[in-house]
RNA sequence: GGGCGGUUAGCUCAGUUGGUUAGAGCGCCUGCCUUACAAGCAGGAUGUCGGGGGUUCGAGUCCCUCACUGCCCACCA
């Protein structure tokens, strides 16, 4: 380490070198970290030299992969997205400095609805619309929107130093994935896993389009509940005077569809009424009255208008009796010609009307408020009109069975385990899924219509002719696939399926998924099925038969938590609680922030953000950048002495801070290894956060600065400087995964810009050796912290003066008088002590004097003491100590418990209550003194 | 209607298989500009672990129950 490197890490350091001394150092140097001063170097290095590149069989170790659940191309970063690649990034910079090879590929997704209404407001703002445009030329303006702006969160996550393989970035309409999606497509409809009909689906009428299940989110909503009284007809077709079935609906409108009123079966009310016809009012068309028992008696009348093309149970009930569909709605949920004379009204509109309509034919009957949850479309809110329409499916069951099969075989694992249940739940009720969209923007279905016989022909490539009948008048279907069509064949379509790839052999199954609960159905559960389906029949690398359990696109799911504003509230536009992470990250740093997300990521709890968190942590990133700054002032002492580092040394100090801080470090790593294998994020953060503020700071530093004097015995201070940086050098490897910004810049800067790799990240993580037990330097570490602690605190309570030095005596063991005779530099710094001494018995007064299982200590300090609160404070001690020994002898006089507890509590209780015993007896007796005193 | 969580210090939250005196950060109080760091150092106060019952030698941790609260799923017109 030179000058000129230090320099040129810490730039304040030439102007505290300088001339013009400390006391003239101008208030606005602030010596304080910058992140900005570093971030986007480090960010910018990474991604040109590469770092993060991995190819097949790079190492002999198993690789650990990952997906990036693709943003939408539209997306901007918000703090969900921050919070999901932090720990990821945490993960993979961790296996990565494990040894494996490690992969992390990024991509974005073409995002079907949403890229279309984005681009589409695009058009229409500009007075056309998308139909005027063509669908051709919409398509292409699209594809300029994502030229221009597309794919802006992934150079925010470059920015915020996500260790992703860049050469690998995929887009799901990108060529290769695009034939991938067709060759799937195909061969479903080839094992007869895909088929086209006229079913009710859930369609947007603002986006014009068919919808699945999951996009359809339901509100509960106040509304009606109308009851409508439908004429019975008699025998010759004509009303019978006075007769009515009264029906109830909440969709009035819908009535003009019917073809039926259902009834239960075992309804004794209405039995009269079966097979007879009704007079559908407004459309004047004879319906009949049928039994079904998926009716219940008790809700409303007990009597269900039917209308099969705009109801699922009504389609269902329509099915069972033959009856026909009429669809009285167009795409735009307006009424159609089927409609009569509210043809070309709103859906709303038409509900009025038709409600004034009954009114005065005297056929309304009682309204009722009503509770009921109504489905909107996940997009643009829009109230979702279950409709009869020709739609493309995928016949899910046989594709779900395997996927049941691979988690229950424990092929997947989940975390937190109970996501596994919630998957479960929802695969065995699982319904077909509508993978056509009506949209413009997304992969176009592979089939042609055939105009001669109206067949279809499925194919890889465009077909010349018919497969049905020859003809050559083929026109492609118009519909495209759903998105996560797409995305659920990711974990192997990036790969180069349906081609057998060396990547394919080499990365799939990818290790582990990490994602939010939200796409748990949209697309993990979906990348389950497919990835299981189709890997199934890919040999494994080494030419065998692929199982299930290879089959599965990842070995491990962890399910992250939602991240939430400081008020536990869910972060939304609306409410306009969204905090930005690029502006936090620019208040704080990317690692503060990336610190504060990992150190409050409990498995399975929602995370409150809260930006005094991240100040604390930025306070941590300041700590270790001053602890830098004291150590390269060192290196650079030494140098000035002739001393060099040697960080490869085999021959570290022997003093005691120089053992315990090892078997800190050793434990530390052991810990946070094992923290990290279990997605304890936040117990892996509070760890080395505890062990570089606390315990190298606060403590090995502020003792190893006594053995820095390279003046003078210059041999034990070189061996304190080697164990110094290399403790300091393994600590940020530590932290990296964490930290990577300022780990990287500090940990060049130990090795003075000549580094063993091209970065910290690709160095070792340090890893526990069990072999290292040193029971003996743990206790004379800690009975010195203990002494050194109750002496502060005496001060205090004395209120010596904080500059002023305090005599001490002691009385302890043999053992411990050594200890302290040995270590008395230490004790007499961080102590503020002048001189100690051990004679058998204190002369203090007892508010000068303090007592501990392992010592008692005292200062000689006059100070008018209090008797009254000392008083106070003795009594306090007294309790709490006949507390603990009562609690304590309560259980060792326990039968039970001596011969059923494990003999570790049993010994520890037994230590505990003779300690207990003694400090209560010391503080019978200063009590007494005090008396005596008084 | 089904299912899953949560309730621990003023605030935000940890607390792995039941085990010795329940922890952290922030905030609060006190004293320090101690040449790495005031984004700091040192010391300190604060809890009937939501209520009730049970199992156990032993419960914040397991079981039952109640209360409050959040979320997911569902075709009741």
């Amino acid at each position: 380490m030179e000058r000129g490197r230090l320099r040129a890490v810490f730039p304040f350091l030439a102007m505290l070198s300088s001339e013009v001394g400390l006391p003239g150092m101008p208030q606005e140097l602030h010596k304080a970290y910058d992140p900005a001063a570093i971030e986007d170097r480090w960010a910018a290095y990474w991604v040109n030299e590469r770092l993060f590149h991995a190819e097949a069989g790079d190492s002999a170790a198993r690789p650990f992969t990952m997906l990036l659940p693709p943003p939408n191309v539209t997306g901007n970063l918000h703090m969900g997205h921050m919070f999901e690649h932090t720990e990821t990034d945490i993960l993979i910079r961790w296996h990565r400095m494990l040894g494996e090879t490690t992969l992390w590929v990024p991509g974005t997704d073409h995002a079907g609805i949403a890229t279309q209404m984005l681009v589409e407001r695009q058009v229409t703002s500009e007075g056309k619309t998308r139909q005027q445009l063509g669908r051709e030329a919409f398509i292409e303006r699209v594809w300029q929107w994502r030229e221009h702006y597309g794919g802006a969160i992934l150079e925010q996550m470059k920015r915020l130093g996500a260790s992703v393989d860049w050469s690998r970035e995929y887009f799901t309409m990108d060529e290769g994935l695009s034939v991938a999606v067709k060759e799937a497509f195909v061969r479903l409809h080839e094992q007869g896993l895909i088929y086209r009909g006229a079913y009710i689906v859930n369609w947007c009428p603002r986006c014009q389009t068919a919808i699945s299940d999951l996009e359809v989110v339901h509100e509960e909503q106040q509304g009606k509940l109308w009851e409508i009284r439908y004429p019975v007809l008699g025998k010759h077709g004509k009303p019978e005077t006075g007769q009515f079935l009264t029906i109830a609906t909440t969709r009035p409108e819908t009535m003009l569809g019917d073809v039926a009123v259902a009834v239960n079966p075992e309804d004794a009310r209405y039995r009269h009424l079966h097979g007879k016809k009704l007079l559908l009012p407004l459309m004047d068309r004879e319906i009949p009255v049928v039994a079904d028992s998926w009716v219940s008696a008790d809700f409303g009348t007990g009597a269900v208008k039917v209308t099969p093309a705009h109801d699922a149970n009504d389609f269902a009930i329509g099915q069972r009796h033959g009856l026909k569909s009429i669809s009285v709605m167009d795409d735009t949920a307006h009424i159609n010609a089927e409609g009569g004379k509210y043809a070309g009204l709103d859906r709303y509109v038409a509900r009025k009307r038709i409600l004034k309509d009954l009114e005065a034919q005297g056929l309304l009957g009682t309204v009722r408020e009503h509770t009921n949850s109504i489905g909107k479309c996940d997009r643009c809110q829009t109230v979702v009109e279950p409709r009869l329409s020709t739609q493309w499916f995928v016949k899910i069951q046989p594709l779900a069975d395997k996927a049941i099969e691979a988690v229950e075989q424990g092929y997947i694992k989940f975390t937190p385990a109970q996501y596994a249940k919630t998957y479960f739940e929802w695969m065995r009720n699982i319904h077909d899924w509508c993978i056509s969209r009506q949209l413009w923007w997304g992969h176009r279905i592979p089939a042609w219509h055939c105009a001669a016989c109206g067949k279809i022909t499925v194919a890889r490539e465009t077909p010349a002719v018919c497969e049905h009948c020859g003809n050559a008048n083929l026109t492609q279907e118009t519909d495209v696939l759903d998105t996560w069509f797409s995305s659920g064949l990711l974990p192997f379509t990036v790969f180069g399926w349906p081609k057998r790839t060396r990547d394919l052999d080499n990365f799939y199954p990818t290790q582990l998924l990490l994602t939010g609960f939200d796409i748990l159905f949209f697309w993990v559960a979906r990348m389950i099925m497919l990835g299981c389906h189709f890997m199934s029949d890919v040999p494994m690398a080494d030419g065998s038969e692929r199982d299930l359990k290879d089959a599965v696109p990842f070995r491990e799911v962890y399910i992250h938590a939602l991240v939430r504003d400081a008020d536990r509230q869910k972060m939304s536009k609306t409410k306009g609680n969204v905090i930005d992470p690029i502006e936090i990250v620019q208040r704080y740093g990317t690692d503060a922030v990336r610190f504060t997300l990992a150190a409050m990521a409990s498995p399975g709890t929602d995370i409150a953000f809260s930006a005094a968190r991240t100040e604390g942590y930025r306070a941590f990133a300041n700590k270790i950048w001053n602890a830098a700054h004291l150590i390269f002032m060192n290196v650079d002492r030494a140098a000035e002495a002739g001393i060099h580092v040697d960080l490869g040394s085999e021959n570290p100090a022997n003093t005691l801070e120089a053992r315990w801080i090892a078997l800190r470090l050793n434990a530390v790593a052991g810990e946070m290894n094992q923290a990290l294998g279990e997605y304890r994020f936040h117990e892996a953060a509070n760890l080395v956060y505890q062990f570089f503020w606390g315990d190298f700071c606060d403590w090995y530093l502020e003792i190893v600065k006594l053995r820095l004097d390279f003046s003078d015995a210059a041999d034990k201070a070189t061996l304190a400087l080697n164990t110094l940086v290399a403790t300091f050098e393994a600590a940020l490897r530590l932290l990296s995964p964490f930290m990577p910004f300022i780990t990287e810049e500090l940990w060049h800067a130990v090795y003075d810009g000549k580094p063993p790799a091209k970065s910290v990240a690709l160095s070792q993580y340090p890893q526990a050796n069990a072999k290292v037990v040193d029971a003996q330097t743990e206790a004379e570490m800690g009975q010195l912290q203990e002494l050194i602690v109750t002496i502060r605190a005496l001060r205090k309570d004395l209120e010596v003066p904080e500059r002023e030095l305090a005599a001490a005596e002691i009385q302890t063991s043999a053992a411990m008088q050594r200890l302290a005779s040995d270590n008395h530099e230490i004790v007499q710094k961080l102590a503020r002590v002048s001189a100690f001494t051990f004679p058998a018995e204190s002369k203090l007064n007892p508010g000068n004097t303090r007592t501990t299982a392992n010592f008692n200590v005292g200062l000689a300090f006059e100070k008018q003491i209090d008797v009254a609160a000392e008083r106070e404070r003795l009594q306090k001690k007294l309790e709490q100590y006949e507390k603990v020994l009562g609690n304590a002898d309560r259980q060792l006089n326990n039968e039970t418990f001596l011969a059923k507890a494990p003999e570790k509590i049993v010994a520890g209780l037994k230590k505990q209550a003779s300690e207990a015993a003694s400090l209560r007896q010391e503080t019978l007796d200063a009590i007494e003194k005090l008396a005596q005193l008084a």
